[in-house]
This record gives structure tokens, C-alpha cells and sequence, in this order.
DNA sequence: CTTGACACAGAACAGGCGTTCGGTTATCAT
DNA sequence: ATGATAACCGAACGCCTGTTCTGTGTCAAG
């Protein structure tokens, strides 16, 4: 019997196809041949997987050098983006300053780096001065940051409502990581969690903003 | 006049063929042909271009499979391009099962998908059975994860002591993620908030393990 | 001077691989 | 019934492409 597609839209054979193009190319860093595609959907006949593939390209799916040996490339998604190389400058701590990267720093030099997907990065925090920080100890927990998380942190002098950022009170010798909002009598540093009570600093207490946190990153190592 | 190479290193030649294979690699999204390569540096033979290319793999630069039309790579510097792309699969909530990919799904044509560079990703987890679920709500507050933050998961059906796992106790109609402890009389499940007490589950009690967490990202997006 | 390693050229061979074309079967509207 | 169309098969054709083999000129060591 015949599959049933009059011509509309992808069927269940299109999306066999795309699928095997993909993890094809996944593991072998290049695409198939039309007759490994064939062999893989049980399709005896080069020319309908190459009728196949005439579809997908009109579909948009799919993009054809013809003539050229694995001459396709899937169309929608660009599996081989590009990331960011950001430099892990030290700690944060309760208690210690906060490391600050120089201005002619070079992230690609740095001995300790975080590669971060570009598509992961919120709104246009894309740029190069972005740092990381890795979290010590329990301090941070009103943050809802755990000890060896890691926070990208993009410097910053100060700050807008409700972003959450990295300060320096030096009167108190403390490091936190807040929600920051500007009040009249003074600054309020939400935590995150809001079960906890947020910290009231007068205007006249001193309060050094030294970045604003873009990303946090927990990774679950356990044990071996 | 020959050239000045003798065996040893890479000379400006090696170097050359190796920038076309990357700069064609880009703009065409597939490796060049032998004789494209020998075109391009003036090199009349194919036999030259293979016997640049046999020591280029000999050095460790470029890997080749042989017979396969412009079946190469280049596989020294890789700090943009290796990367996991996890899967979506929807919401994690409490009151709400937890969403799990079928087995045969492929994570390159899902429509919501995450990137991760394979560097960031901790120990030996690098398998592609992957997904990532989006928090929803703040019933994980106890387990250090905010509203809105992604969780990455590995599916398991069992977990070790002191693993994050995403549990379903379908008599509470709840989805949680806690540290799992193994005890004598049940389960203990524990808060990564060490100020918040335990939930202990009897053996009698029903207790479905969905996955272990992998990793937790948080994007602090805020505004406009 | 001889020898051998090295860096090439060129041609021929053999598979790999996309393309094309003539047929076949099933579904569906006319 | 009939023609149109979509979904196939198989085989042949021919370019694409990697491989291999023979040969040539250079250069340094013995």
C-alpha cells in the first residue's frame, strides 16, 4: 500500500529522513549520501529519496548543492553555533572582594573558562566583557546560588530595578548577590528567595555595585 | 625551487591547505574536494593534495575517511562548535507529571532546544538521551531552582544517595526535585536549601524516580 | 658520484554518487 | 471506466572523487 500524503506538508517519511540527516551529520561531521539516506528509510530507489529530498528542499527544510558528493544541509536550526569564551577570574565569598577582570583583558588567554551557547545568553548581554565567578561557600543561599555554582556577571557600576547583582558592603565586609531596587530613603536587596526578608541599606551607608548577574550555571557533580 | 620542509612540523603549505579547508567549510557548509583543495593552492596533482593531507592527519590535524567524498575535518581547534543540543520537552510543575522523550526522538529537529557546550557539561554525562525541562511556578524553591530557570535531565529510573533526581509521589500528585537518600525504613528526600527539613517517604509509599538533574541554568532576564 | 628522502606531476583506475528515464501501482476525482 | 497524480522501483549513464602507480627534479648525506 502506498503512504497516504497528496502533496501537503511533510510526512512521516520527510521526517525520517530530516532525522537521520541530522544524527548522520552529528556523528560523522558530514552529510549522507542519498543512498545511505535509501538504505536507513528502507527506500530502495535512489531517485525518490533523491524525490524525497526535492520536497524538503521546497518545503524550505532542507538546502541542496546538486552535483555535489552529501552536497545538503538542514535549513532551520544551525546546529554549529557559536558560543562564549568567558574567563572564570576567581571566587565569590562572603567576606573577600570581588575579583574584577582589567579592561584589556583576553578571555581566550584565560587559564579557566566557561564556554557559554550564544543562544543561551538573554537579550544582548552578547558582549566580550562578561565574567565569570565561581560561588564558595553557603553565603549566597538567600540568592538561591549554592556553593560551586557558577555566575556570569557582566560589570556594572549600577544598576536598574529588579536586576539582581553582585555588591560590596564595605562597612559590613560582605560580598552578596541581591535583587537590587532604589527606594527613597535608601537601596532594598531583595534575595531571591522570597521566604527570606530583604536587607534595608541607607543612602548614607556605603553599597559598590560591581556587576549585574546574567547566568547562573549549577552543575550536579556527585560522588563516582 | 622546492620547498623548504624536510619532514618535520608544518609548513606554510600544510597551513594554507588547512585555512581553505576551514574557510570552505564555512561558506559552503561542507569540506572541499581534493581537487578543489589543489586548485585553490595551485597544486595540478591529486596525489599532492592527498600527500599533504596524509601528513596534515598524521600530525593530528585533520581526520579523513577515506573513499568518502570530502570526507575530512578539521580537528585541532574546536573552542567554537562542540556543543549538546538538549531538548525541551516542556514544563516541570509541582502537581503536573513530568514530560519524558520517547526513545526514538531525535533532539535536532525539536522545535524548543537548549544549547550546551560539551565543556560545561560534568563528567561522563555527554550521552544524548538528554532533555531539559523549564520550572514553572515556585514549588522548587526548597531545591535551590527558580521560577523560570531550565533543568537539565538525564532519565534514569533509579538514583544513587545524593543525587538530584525529579520525583513524581503520585498519591501527593506532586513532582518535585530533591537530593535522594536510600534509608532503612524508605526514602528521604532532601531540600539542596539546607534550612528546609526533609520529606521522608515510607516503602509502602509510591515514589517514581523520572530523572537525575544534570545541571541547572537560571537566566536573569528582567525588563526592557 | 651515488643514494635516498622529499616534493612534486600526470595519468589511469575504480568506486562513489547524483541524475535521469522508462515503468508500475494505488488513490481519487471526473 | 478513465485519466491524472502521487508514490514508488530499477537500471543505466556519467560526472565526481579518492586512490594508486610511474616518473622527474632537487638536495643533502655518505
Amino acid at each position: 500500500m502506498m503512504m497516504v500524503r497528496k502533496s501537503k506538508g511533510i510526512g512521516e517519511r520527510h521526517q525520517k529522513i530530516l532525522d537521520f540527516i541530522a544524527s548522520y551529520q552529528r556523528e560523522h561531521k558530514h552529510p549522507p549520501s542519498i543512498r545511505e539516506i535509501g538504505e536507513y528509510c528502507d527506500i530502495s530507489s535512489t531517485s525518490v529519496v533523491n524525490y524525497y529530498l526535492d520536497q524538503l528542499e521546497k518545503e524550505g527544510l532542507l538546502e541542496r548543492d546538486r552535483k555535489i558528493s552529501r552536497g545538503m544541509r538542514l535549513v532551520n536550526n544551525s546546529p554549529l553555533g557559536d558560543m562564549l569564551r568567558v574567563p572564570v577570574m576567581g571566587v565569590i565569598q562572603a567576606g573577600e572582594p570581588i575579583p574584577i577582570p582589567p579592561s584589556d583583558f583576553n578571555p581566550f588567554t584565560a587559564e579557566d573558562t566557561v564556554d557559554i551557547a550564544t543562544s543561551l545568553m538573554p537579550s544582548k548581554e552578547k558582549g566580550k566583557d562578561l565574567f565569570a565567578l565561581q560561588v564558595q561557600g553557603d553565603s549566597m543561599i538567600d540568592a538561591m546560588i549554592n556553593d560551586g555554582d557558577i555566575v556570569i556577571l557582566k560589570p556594572a557600576q549600577e544598576a536598574r530595578n529588579g536586576e539582581m547583582v553582585a555588591v560590596w558592603l564595605s562597612d559590613k565586609n560582605e560580598t552578596t548577590l541581591k535583587y537590587f531596587y532604589k527606594e527613597k530613603d535608601g537601596y532594598r536587596l531583595q534575595p531571591a528567595n522570597p521566604t527570606m526578608k530583604p536587607i534595608m541599606v541607607k543612602k548614607s551607608e556605603p553599597l559598590e555595585i560591581k556587576g549585574k548577574v546574567v547566568m547562573v550555571i549549577r552543575k550536579m557533580e556527585r560522588m563516582n
